[in-house]
DNA sequence: TTGCTTTTGTGACAAATGTCAAATGTATTG
DNA sequence: CAATACATTTGACATTTGTCACAAAAGCAA
C-alpha cells in the first residue's frame, strides 16, 4: 500500500481535512499486514499506537479465566485503538484479527504532538472521540434496556454483515449472553 | 456566582489551561440555578448547551413507557451534557436535578467556534471526550462482565457517596436490575 | 475422501432475576 | 402530632438465563 492510496482512504473517511493536514498525518503512518489470529494489542500491555484498518477484520475483548467477552468488532476502513492507549496507560482489552488484515499504524505520541500544532487534526480527534463515545452510549443503552432477543434483532438489522463475519460464540459474548442462549434466540427467529 | 470564582473552578478541574483560554471560555458562560426535579434536557429535544455543575446533583436517564433507566449521575464540579447535543442533533436522554443545583451553561455552538481558534480548548474537549468514553467503557465492562452483586459492590467501593445521594430505585436502574433485586443484594451484604 | 477439530444446536436442570402484591419504614406537610 | 405520600423491603411465583452434557453440522488438513 503506497501513501497516495492511504491519503484517499483517510480523506474519504474524514472529508473535512485539508491536504496539508493529511500530509502531516500520513508522514507518521506505517503500513502493516498480519495473519488471522494475531493479537495487535494484548490485555495488560502498554501499546502506544492506534490503527486504521484497511482490509480485514478484528475483535476486541476482555479475558477472564478462560472466557472472552467481546466489546466490539471492526472491519474495512475503520479507525481502531483503545482509550487507554490514547492516554498512554496500559490496555485492558485484547485486539485480535478475525482474518488476515492490513493496517496503517500511527504512533500515539506523534499524534499527540501533531494535535498541539494542527487544528484540523484536533478536530479529527474530537470527531473520533465523540463517534466512539456515541457508539458506547448506544451499546450501553442496548445492554441496560433491551432484552437479549431485542439486542440480537437490533444487531441483525443494524449490521447484518457482522453475522457473516464473526462467530456466534463471539457475537454471544458481545450481546452479553451465553452461546446457548443466543442459539435458542436464533431458533425462535 | 461571579466569573472569578468560576475561573477558579475550571482551572482546578483542568489545570493545563492558559489564562487566555480560560477567559475565552468564561466569556461564553452563563450562571443558572434550578430547583430539584427540574429537567434541564428532555428526551427528544434538541438542546445545544452543555454544563458545568457547580453545586447539587443530577441524573441522566432514558424513558420507556413508565420506566426510567438511569445512565449516569453527576455532582459538584462535573461537566455534563450529551454526545448528541454536542453534535447538534436531539438528545435521547433526560437530565433531571436530584436536588437544587447551580450550573454554568455553555452554548455548544460558541464552543465549536472556539475550538476552531484555540488549541488549548481543543485539548480540553479532547480530554473531556476521552474521559467520558473511558467512563462508558468501564460501565460497559461492568454490565457485560459482572454479576449484579459485583456491580453493586463495585459502585459501593468506587463511589460510596452516590449511595447517600441517589434513591435505590435510580441506582437499581443504573445497575441494570429491578429495585427488588437490588434490595435483596443489599440484604446479603 | 477420511478423520479430526471447531462451531453450533438441544435437552435437562439449577440458579438468578423479574413481576406482582403486600408490609414496613421514612419523609414531608399541614 | 397525625396523616399522607413516597421509598424500601419481603414473600410467592413465573420467566429467563446459565451450566453441563452431548449431538449434529461445518470447516480443515492429510
Amino acid at each position: 500500500m503506497d501513501k497516495p492510496e492511504l491519503k484517499e482512504i483517510i480523506s474519504e473517511l474524514y472529508p473535512h481535512m485539508s491536504e496539508a493536514s493529511l500530509d502531516i498525518f500520513i508522514a507518521h503512518a506505517n503500513y502493516l499486514r498480519y495473519p488471522k489470529g494475531t493479537k495487535i494489542i494484548q490485555e495488560g500491555q502498554s501499546h502506544p499506537f492506534f490503527y486504521l484498518l484497511v482490509t480485514g477484520g478484528v475483535k476486541a475483548y476482555y479475558q477472564k479465566d478462560d472466557k472472552e467477552v467481546c466489546l466490539w468488532f471492526a472491519f474495512e476502513h475503520e479507525m481502531i485503538g483503545t482509550i487507554n492507549t490514547l492516554e498512554g496507560s496500559s490496555s485492558n482489552e485484547t485486539i485480535e484479527l478475525l482474518e488476515d488484515s492490513e493496517f496503517i499504524q500511527f504512533k500515539t505520541e506523534d499524534i499527540a504532538q501533531i494535535i498541539e500544532k494542527d487544528l484540523d487534526i484536533s478536530r479529527l480527534i474530537i470527531l473520533l472521540s465523540l463517534e466512539y463515545a456515541g457508539f458506547l452510549e448506544k451499546r450501553l443503552y442496548q445492554l441496560q434496556f433491551m432484552t437479549s432477543k431485542e439486542r440480537y434483532l437490533s444487531l441483525l438489522e443494524a449490521e447484518p454483515e457482522v453475522l457473516q463475519k464473526v462467530s456466534l460464540t463471539d457475537i454471544a459474548s458481545y450481546l452479553g449472553v451465553s452461546r446457548e442462549t443466543l442459539s435458542r434466540i436464533r431458533a425462535q427467529v
